[in-house]
DNA sequence: ATGAAATTAGGTAGCGCTACCATCGACGCA
DNA sequence: TGCGTCGATGGTAGCGCTACCTAATTTCAT
């Protein structure tokens, strides 16, 4: 029998790529000190680090983070869930997510939930399989199902984009009552007295409209006449939303609408009925997309910071996975309301 | 010694988690029978279809696809590379993609390469260590080295969002000269004679511009002023062309624009300066994006199927990835122009 | 000099799953 | 009766990596 097989080349199974074992016998160490060199390389000595350096030049290795992540338990994958995509709230934080995440070698899984939620459960499943080294929610997990089997995963988890009062694990989010208070102040010290509201029918675009009325109810201000369009929000519900209100009520003087999106249509049926913004009627948007400042008139609307939350999410969990504890698991993002020419 | 050494609950490594042989053993079979049961159910007898389906019951048994993915090299897992998502012109199809992966079982990973590119590198290397079943790349692989890594890995990849002359495995897109010319002869059609373009900076919107420079001159049309805009395209960069494009020449009665949004940019900034769209200028978009239809003037724009995109690239990499040959490699996916009101 | 505490390297044994091959009985056909 | 075939099940041996432990050396305080 011969010591050294020759390794006869069996592509029968297996991948056929360089593996970590072919860089330690190029570099004639032992397989789990390539690995330190590879990981942890102040654990080796220089030599050892040149030789391994070199072997992996060589032969132009990539270490397969699949086995890795089986035998360390660390997959460093990261799964992101939103409603989906397209709506362009979550976006910046997605991409500010998926950009901190790579910058410390972790990479990000993306689930869409849909709006119904009746995919949550499939997507958890398929999710959790894969077992990542964190979750990050935005938008509401709607079924319970899917907390439990959350929790019992042991996965860390951060929800964002609200300050829920029992959260799962971390959080990193604002409060969206506060927001329609802030609106309903920002108006009346503006002078507007007859508010109404346009709210995609998320629960969150719900509570920040209900604490608005609440808060014009509690200044002494008309009942706050409010409609609901179906989530997610557009252009087109923006507008046939307004000329519902100006329906019911031509006197009303201020819109606040769940999306800078929503906004332009309410700006755009505006103009189109020949309703001056803002003399007439103000406009407050909400989100501070990009194109908010650019409008004529810019767009007076609520700042949500979505890359700060992506980022301290990215932090939250790359800090829970490896291993240090965190002092505090919820973080108060904030918002701002920009004046612009609109309100 | 003992035959059945009882388990003693070690947690010294591993997860904890319920596995397979977990399964197995409580239904009373091998654990490769148990397998077959979950994986390819018409191989087994009802009596072990049923006896593992309550075993996985009582459980609460997830397989991990980690350990999955290393054993049979199938990872289920497919690498979306976009420029940025927050540019929103491959949402749809990002969007898309997800949902006709997830369908079947697959889950995408996010990769955001940036507009520079400098970051390519780093993003395929953490991509194909992951030994993802395929790789979608929308918008263009700049470094030459990326694109040997990516034929080297021998991973499928599909590119997306052009038809150029020499893919690298598979590909579905469409014409960015075809769009190009299409909007000239559209704009002459119309009786529109002194076309203008403004275009990002990006190879393909840069394309179409050229094309379309072309086919107007090759129309006797006077020649078309161009202005290039930065990566990523946006509305105040749209307001801010069209009052470069004003100033040297106030005499232009077309404009068309690499995207929607920088169209909606052109047609304020026309509002503003009071220059009526379309009798004085017509505006042209790209992408139809979902709000184009409900501005005023609605927008005239060139139509492209994302959603078809992504699902098709999903085919092509689920097929190959189940080992069917694929009598197509290439797709165009075309495209059209939507007649609305601004042009 | 001497033990204790680093520092560096290697060996072993999995992580949880599936590819591949072997086995075993049932069945059909000559 | 004998032999091939088929369908269902099981055994073995990894996939490529790292946790955990041990062993050999070096360093340093005493």
């Amino acid at each position: 029998m011969s010591d050294e097989p020759l390794r006869p080349r069996r592509a029968r199974r297996g991948s056929g790529a360089v593996t970590l074992h072919d860089v330690a016998r190029l570099a004639g160490v032992a397989p789990i000190t390539a690995s330190r060199a590879v990981n942890s390389p102040d654990q080796v000595s220089d030599e050892v680090r040149r030789k391994v350096g070199e072997a992996i030049a060589r032969t132009g290795y990539l270490p397969n983070r699949l086995a890795g992540g089986l035998a360390s338990t660390r997959s460093r994958l990261v799964a992101a869930v939103v409603p989906t995509i397209s709506g362009p709230v979550f976006l910046e934080t997605v991409q500010s997510l998926t950009e901190a995440l790579a910058e410390r070698g972790y990479q990000l899984m993306l689930g869409q939930a849909g709006y119904a939620g009746n995919r949550e459960d499939a997507l958890l499943e398929a999710i959790i399989g894969r077992r990542p080294d964190g979750i990050v929610l935005t938008g509401i997990l709607h079924s319970a199902q899917g907390r439990k089997r959350l929790l019992a995963s042991g996965i860390p988890v951060v929800e964002t984009w609200d300050l829920t009062p029992t959260p799962l694990d971390m959080l990193v989010g604002f409060s969206h009552g506060e927001v329609g208070r802030a609106v309903a102040r920002f108006l009346h010290a503006r002078g507007r007295r007859r508010l109404a509201v346009v709210a995609g029918d998320d629960e969150r675009a719900t509570r920040r409209a209900g604490a608005l009325q609440a808060e014009a109810q509690a200044m002494g201000l008309a009942e706050v006449r409010a409609v609901t369009v179906p989530a997610p929000t557009t252009l087109r519900r923006g507008r046939t939303a307004l000329a519902e209100l100006l329906a019911a009520d031509p006197a009303i003087d201020a819109v606040s609408c769940s999306s800078d999106l929503l906004a332009l249509g309410v700006m755009t049926e505006a103009r189109v009925q020949g309703i001056a913004v803002p003399r007439q009627l103000a406009v407050v948007g909400f989100g501070d997309q990009e194109f908010a400042a650019d409008l004529d008139p810019s767009l007076t609307t609520v700042h949500i910071n979505g890359a700060a939350i992506g980022r301290q999410a990215a932090l939250f969990i790359i800090d829970r996975a490896e291993g240090r504890t965190l002092a505090e698991r919820v973080v108060d993002i904030g918002f701002s309301i920009v004046e612009r020419a609109s309100a």
